[in-house]
RNA sequence: GGCGACGUAGCCAAGUGGUAAGGCAGGGGUCUGCAAAACCCUGAUCGCCGGUUCGAAUCCGGCCGUCGCCUCCA
């Protein structure tokens, strides 16, 4: 079987052929630096994160770039309140975001464009716009004009309607069609601006996509991600602005990722409901928030309560229980030959799965049978290449969904100043063991529990971690 | 109002015609000094109604409910 992707532009599974074989180009939307980014974002960095990883697992070369919206009314609107230099405030919240990423386990991208340093491409783009008809000036701002492309509205399904013209926020502009959005935008006095044909102004918010991917991918690419909530008018505006200009398909492959939802909504500063990545981080681990994503299918909205990511981290402790030592010797024998034969039908069902449009669900479950199975295994002894072969496919599958599998208890044990005095505590309660004082041993293990360090006894001595309490 | 998605065990969730993966929680066992971890056993007929079919969670129609977009938004 070979990788079949959901194209939201033709609402259907397809198998995935690139322009280039064996090389994709991804283009993902990035956030508007304006305030501190959400889990919300995340899940769609993480989402194209496995998608890319997995595209890389399967052999192809990947070209991975999402920008940030540097320059906007937001910024300008936030910069203004709390009476900082918006180019500041900018970059001050993209060096954030990029700090996240990587804490959030997400690849490098292979370039991070920005509107600021894209503005000649962009006025060039909108001149060449205006030079084919597509483009028109109005008081120093330009506009699309949305009738001129017959093929409008073929991401979304949506006709073009001037029904909603009412509830527009810039029914007063004097478009020619009120369908008609923005490609540059006359300053207004104290905004930042470039100077232009059209005057001093600034880019609009939809321009910048369809530029920055001719510019750093040219005029087709694989895919073309976000989340999908920017399928209208965003990415329709994009594949407008792309295609008359180019006439060239733009992207080959539409993919939306679903949305986090916090207390039954879509998570969104708008609505004030949500969870900075920096409160999550501090509460739980990268792993758990993938574990949430990924349980699911991309595609479909994921709920965060307290239950669901408790479940999360609790699911990620199997898989990394799954990589901890055998401490046998049998290296033959039929129970070898099960781990053997274990290891490669998880191989195979991941990527089948994993080929049935990114199915995570149904990966993580050929991921949890293989933890089975080597539990299975280490329990009657088993030990090896051939077991330490399962425990690497289980850590490189995993990896390409991102998760990392890192003990974090280990980790942080070793960071902890508190370590030395646990190792004392552990030490003189084996003693006590040894001399069956029982009691006194239980006491020790009860009130460390009590501290969140958790003790288990094993036959080649007690190891103990940190774990909250649930 | 228009467009779209979804509704599967206590919770999360996969599954697009042939009698329901996986995870979390729970119950019963094995192991353990006792625990923990691990392993074994244990649970749903798939929102409701009707239709198509030899056969439907899966296809069609209706109803109810939830969510998203239509305005900035990952």
């Amino acid at each position: 079987m070979t990788l079949h992707i959901y194209n939201t532009l033709t609402r259907q599974r397809e198998p995935f052929e690139t322009v280039e074989e064996r090389r994709a180009r991804m283009y993902v939307c990035g956030p508007t630096v304006y305030a501190d980014a959400h889990i919300g974002h995340a899940m769609s960095a993480i989402v194209f994160d496995m998608i890319r990883r997995y595209l890389e697992f399967i052999g192809y070369d990947v070209t991975y770039v999402t920008n940030f919206t540097d320059v906007d009314d937001k910024i300008i609107v936030r910069a203004n309140e709390t009476g900082q230099d918006p180019f500041q405030l900018a970059q001050f919240y993209t060096d954030k975001y990029l700090k996240h990423l990587s804490d959030l386990n997400i690849l490098a991208a292979d370039a991070y464009p920005r509107v600021t340093n894209e503005i000649m491409n962009i006025i060039r783009v909108i001149q060449n716009l205006g030079e084919a008809d597509y483009a028109y000036e109005m008081d120093g701002s330009v506009y699309f004009r949305v009738e001129k492309n017959e093929e409008y509205g073929k991401l979304s399904r949506r006709k073009q309607e001037k029904a909603m013209a009412g509830t527009r926020v810039d029914s007063d502009e004097r478009k020619e069609n009120v369908a008609d959005f923005a490609l540059w935008k006359a300053a207004k006095p104290g905004e930042p601006s470039w100077n232009s044909p059209w005057g001093p102004g600034r880019p609009g918010w939809h321009i910048e996509c369809s530029v920055m991917c001719l510019h750093h991918l040219g005029e087709t690419i694989d895919i073309h991600g976000g989340g999908n909530d920017l399928i209208f008018p965003h990415h329709e505006n994009e594949i407008a602005q792309s295609e008359s200009l180019t006439s060239k398909p733009f992207a080959r492959y539409w993919m939306h990722n679903g949305m986090l939802q916090l207390s039954g909504e879509k998570m969104s500063k708008s609505l004030g409901n949500l969870i900075t990545i920096d409160d999550f981080l501090e509460q739980h681990s990268a792993d758990a928030l993938r574990m949430l994503i990924f349980t699911g299918h991309y595609r479909k909205p994921v709920a965060y309560t307290a239950e669901s990511i408790t479940a999360a981290e609790r699911s990620v402790a199997r898989l990394q229980r799954g990589l901890r030592a055998g401490a046998g010797t049998v290296s033959v024998g039929e129970e070898v030959n099960t781990l053997r034969e274990a290891t490669e039908a998880a191989r195979g069902g991941f990527r089948q799965a994993m080929d049935d449009d990114f199915n995570t669900s149904a990966a993580l479950a050929h991921l949890f049978e293989l933890v089975r199975s080597i539990n299975t295994a280490r329990a009657a002894g088993v030990s090896g290449p051939f077991f330490q072969a399962a425990q690497e496919t289980l850590r490189e599958l995993a990896g390409v969904l991102g998760l990392s599998l890192m003990d974090a208890s280990g980790a942080e044990g070793n960071a902890l100043a508190a370590k030395a005095f646990i190792d004392l505590l552990v030490s003189v309660r084996s003693d006590l063991r040894q001399e069956k004082q029982w009691a006194m041993a239980d006491k020790v293990r009860d009130r460390l529990a009590a501290l969140s360090v958790l003790l288990e006894d094993t036959p080649d001595g007690t190891t103990w971690r940190i774990e909250d309490p649930s």
